[in-house]
DNA sequence: TATTGTTATACTCTATAACTATA
DNA sequence: TATAGTTATAGAGTATAACAATA
């Protein structure tokens, strides 16, 4: 990425005070949730948002998004990281992961660098300053999270382990052949 | 809600097609992936983000997400539900309650009829076509469930049981006094 | 004065499509 | 021709604030 003739144009994405998407969603008393009370469905999805609710809490002094989070990690272990790659592991489109990389400079916790064997691709790369900062900002996550594991009592391992083979098994239903939802056959 | 003097103003939320927010999260070989392997709430986002790819093709007939297939849950079970309560059951705001609701009445699922006990209000119902689809997709989405149940064989009813206790888990640990973030005290 | 719902508006996240530069 | 990243734009979801009607 040497020599692009771009206006210089940064993008808007700078605001920071990243707020909370979500309420937290509590059990109404009084109020009859049929058969959403027994599916695993509905079930992960009322364990996410309580877990998002508290990881913003937890970390209220970063002001940092889960999923960016994430990014730091994945920029942090896999210095030289292009953006592709970094969209790619989080789900996102080539787009999205622009905007992400774009706020994570803007804040000063990484910086994109030329990569040496592709003049089209930006390598990743933690700041000085943002090294330091994901330290802190990893031990309180790890901390949050073994607090809740702790609240968990002996099924919280068994629940990490059943919850990737969930995420496999999902996955595998989305892409068995004759499940895939069939594409544009123009 | 007897005598309102609005204008007629339909909202804006009429369009169909909800597109699919995410794309599958998949594990990209050789990136270091740190801590996030480690954590449950990775774990949790990922799982989520599977289930919510799979929820979406297993129903996707219907072009119903899952949030708004909770509220017709909701309204199905509670006939005469009002907005704000199921806003509140579900996390949101009174406005997205208020989005949320136009959405299904525009698509023929939901009415609104005038509460009556409260002119202020209304009590919302599932129209007579919204009751016969949502037959159907109860099916489907309870089929979806079962296949997903099914796949993490014996490990599945102690999963469901984990993620009842860890939604419990971490609001406790949001709204426990001494870790509540404080509102801005003027 | 508090509550229910509405309106107007803004911000975030994500996607699509067309584009530049490079492979 | 294909790929990496960018730009512009649009859609969905959610929030805040001010408001009307009613309690």
């Amino acid at each position: 990425m040497r020599n692009k003739t771009y206006p210089d144009g940064m993008s808007k994405t700078d605001s920071a005070a990243a707020l909370a998407p979500e309420g937290l969603m509590l059990p109404v008393p009084g109020v009859d949730y049929g058969l959403l009370d027994g599916l695993l469905g509905y079930a992960l999805r009322r364990a996410q948002n309580a877990l998002y609710v508290d990881f913003h809490r937890a970390t209220a002094a970063w002001d940092v998004s889960p999923q960016r989070f994430a990014a730091l990690v994945l920029i942090a272990r896999n210095p030289g990281l292009r953006q592709g790659l970094l969209g790619q592991a989080m789900g996102l489109h080539r787009s999205g992961a622009l905007r992400l990389t774009d706020w994570l400079t803007a804040q000063g916790w990484a910086e994109r660098r030329d990569a040496p064997d592709d003049a089209r691709a930006w390598g990743l790369h933690l700041t000085a300053a943002g090294k330091r900062r994901l330290a802190k900002l990893e031990a309180a996550v790890a901390a949050h999270d073994r607090a809740l594991l702790a609240g968990l009592g002996e099924q919280g391992p068994a629940l990490k382990a059943a919850l990737d083979r969930l995420a496999w098994v999902a996955t595998a239903q989305s892409t068995t052949p004759q499940n895939k939802p069939r594409r544009q056959t123009p």
